[in-house]
DNA sequence: GGCTGGCCCTGTACGC
DNA sequence: TGCGTACAGGGCCAGC
């Protein structure tokens, strides 16, 4: 599933496709979720970014253009062929027509005022960039000791960082020693889990995103940091720190892998 | 205001 | 072989 390195990757290589562009006509599935992407045409793309797990499209016109890839969404360029029945938003650039396919339909296109993200609440309350100096050892303590819910359930909840969804979140608390239903977190564990999360997310997009099932860059390609994970997936296999059996429970639930020894509550 | 649980959605895996 | 069921999970929302 698209977390932060998978939605980067593909940030990076949309730039040079669609910078510049103007959308000339557009589509989408009629649900409410992707009946928007209408709204962009006439309008020119001035800049890609890209926050948490959100692509923020600006137009010219004083609006951006904003898309979640969900579970299964993928941003491409329309490929030769028969007509796709999983693409569910469209966008004619001119010489190419951007496609965002998605076939559980867990994605969403939606066009705004810039910066205006009322209508999109998790992307309004999105908590710090994990590579932004405003992401701090302290402040992830602080956070994560203002609230009872567990440590992963607020991970992904994007409010103490934005972007990790359920792979990186389980890298990242079994780099850090944190067990993932814990409902407190010790100043000295949430430094290394500080840590771990900016560790885990630059191998990510360092390996171009992870490549389970669906995911794939906007050139067609897989990713290969599910070649260099350490927990996620792995229940059943020996951990790589200390020989124990990694173990798969349901964490408010989310599967989730886990090293019982490594992490203990 | 914080938290919980259910829903959306469809392909895949598995059991019978 | 074919059918039915469980499962995967990010974000939203109703209800407590």
């Amino acid at each position: 599933m698209p977390e932060l390195p998978e939605v980067e990757t593909v940030r990076r290589q949309l730039v040079p496709l669609v910078v510049g562009r103007r959308v000339r006509a557009a589509g989408g599935h009629p649900s409410a979720k992707f009946a928007s992407a209408q709204a962009a045409v006439g309008a020119r793309i001035d800049a890609v970014a890209r926050r948490g797990k959100y692509l923020l499209l600006a137009l010219d016109d004083d609006r951006e253009l904003v898309v979640h890839l969900g579970m299964t969404g993928v941003l491409r360029p329309r490929p030769a062929g028969p007509a796709d029945p999983y693409v569910r938003a469209w966008w004619d650039l001119g010489d190419l027509v951007l496609e965002l396919r998605d076939v559980r339909r867990f994605g969403r296109v939606a066009v705004v005022r810039r910066g205006d993200h009322r209508a999109l609440p998790t992307l309004a309350a999105l908590g710090p960039e994990p590579f932004d100096p405003a992401f701090t050892p302290d402040g992830l303590w602080r956070d994560l000791r203002a609230s009872r819910l567990r440590v992963k359930t607020q991970l992904l909840g994007q409010r103490p960082v934005a972007g990790l969804g359920n792979i990186y979140a389980d890298e990242a608390l079994w780099r850090a020693h944190v067990h993932p239903a814990a409902r407190s977190i010790s100043r000295t564990r949430a430094t290394a889990l500080h840590g771990a999360v900016r560790a885990v997310l630059a191998a990510g997009i360092a390996n171009g995103g992870t490549t389970l099932r669906d995911y794939r860059r906007v050139d067609g390609e897989r990713g290969t940091n599910q070649l260099h994970l350490d927990c996620y997936g792995r229940a059943g296999s020996s951990c790589r720190r200390c020989g124990t059996t990694l173990v798969r429970r349901v964490v408010d639930g989310r599967g989730t892998t886990l090293c019982p020894a490594c992490q203990r509550r």
